[in-house]
DNA sequence: CTGTTACATTGACTGGTGTCAAGTATAACA
DNA sequence: TGTTATACTTGACACCAGTCAATGTAACAG
């Protein structure tokens, strides 16, 4: 009922959480009616980056974490020498900036890889209000532990495995990805260039050519330009071995 | 004059955080002498381990995390396929279980290197006090961010360096984390064995003895065993070149 | 002292990936 | 639509680090 009456009142420049389709995946414990409210409250809605633009650099005094709404951005870190370290790529309902939470300046570099609109908190704003919220409190501590334990995943694939059990690992991470959102998880559009898997990966660009190429002859993978199609999952977790099945990430 | 009368009320089996020669590391923040009080109602000190031990494994309900006292602990990942995977090394004054908060059991297993004592903080409890102390939270806030970086660091070490690197780095890392602690940074005692830092940096371990001869005949250290000297620091950070100077951790 | 075990070092060889270089397709833009 | 820049692919070759195998060393129990 509260609910009905809030629908109606809803601003279009406000949209309420409660209608976000995403909600369940960022927010998925905040379930109390009135938290959302109170979340709703500190939210920046609406705000939209094109590709290539930059949400935050490493410069960037810390204002605040993003939910990513629609589109995607890339995460990374660049190092004085002016290397680039890709460091994560956030799909709809994935939160970034955790990695900077109660940091100066961020720790990583933000930029939109295509057109992309995000929720925006305010640190202080959301550190004041799990403060007042234990299940949001909770909720933020889970997606901050599950933030490093995705961090340690990467290090181990990086450690242990080869280009091919990499990229294997990374596709069937975007697969479960796009599932959660109702999507398609064998025929979808990378967000990313080749040239940002490898560097995620750790390997060159040419190797990435070569295993796209090499699962494209081996029937496991349909793949032009960035449109995917997965032709064996199977194949591809075989090809992953012991690598965690619910994607890297 | 409050701190005083607790030191003299302090009992042997529950030693203050105030004397703790520690604390400014592990609650740098809960500065405030009340907040203190409050934290020492829910530690559990001096549990100790013995080398090998496990503190917790993969399998262990979460319950608790933890703060090293004196030795040294290791965090890794153990597959399916029975692989593992050194995440972490952890020394006095550092939490180990902050990839774990809020979820059902371990992420990683935690192994005692040495005899070692730890401070035990009960989750439950934990999250019970952040939401009472904006401090106190803010302080979990900023490690766990930290500890995502420290992974993404790990990340780019071994995604982008050389095994000479990688080396050079953790000698680097370990170095400043005793000079923390007002103990020689160029002369100190490795807690964990070749095999261990091979696991650690991806290498096998027969690079990382080859690495050690040759630093050792290029002047850099002095090694032999676990006992390690750095002889030229500087020579080590050319070798890290951009990696971070302050430590990988 | 001696056998046992775990840990560390060293050498020879191999292979997966990076590097360099060239060519092709695609996207951006005037 | 043409032009250019960017992204992607493919091939040839070199090299770092892994693997296999053997030896050396330290800790420890009997």
């Amino acid at each position: 009922m509260a609910q009905a009456i809030r629908l109606q009142q809803a601003s279009p420049l406000k949209a309420s959480c409660n209608q976000c389709s995403l909600s369940n995946l960022c927010l998925p414990l905040a379930v109390e009616e009135n938290d959302l409210d109170s979340l709703e409250d500190i939210v920046q809605q609406g705000k939209i980056y094109n590709r290539g633009e930059h949400v935050f650099d490493q410069s960037t005094p810390v204002r605040s974490c993003f939910a990513v709404k629609s589109g995607s951005i890339k995460t990374s870190i660049i190092t004085e020498g002016g290397d680039e370290q890709v460091t994560g790529f956030f799909m709809p309902g994935e939160l970034v900036g955790l990695d900077s939470m109660s940091s100066e300046t961020y720790a990583c570099t933000a930029k939109a890889l295509e057109r992309t609109s995000v929720c925006e908190f305010p640190v202080d704003k959301l550190e004041e209000l799990t403060g007042k919220l234990p299940e949001l409190q909770h909720h933020m501590y889970r997606m901050m532990s599950q933030e490093i334990q995705n961090s340690h995943q990467l290090a181990m694939l990086l450690s242990k495995n080869t280009a091919e059990e990499r990229i294997a690992a990374l596709l069937l991470s975007l697969s479960s990805r796009f599932r959660r959102r109702r999507m398609s998880p064998t025929n979808f559009s990378l967000p990313m260039a080749r040239n940002d898997i490898a560097n995620f990966l750790g390997l060159a660009v040419e190797t990435v050519s070569r295993v796209f190429t090499r699962f494209q002859n081996q029937g496991i993978i349909r793949a032009r330009g960035r449109e995917v199609e997965l032709l064996d999952v199977e194949a591809l977790q075989v090809v992953t071995r012991d690598f965690a099945r619910q994607g890297c990430q």
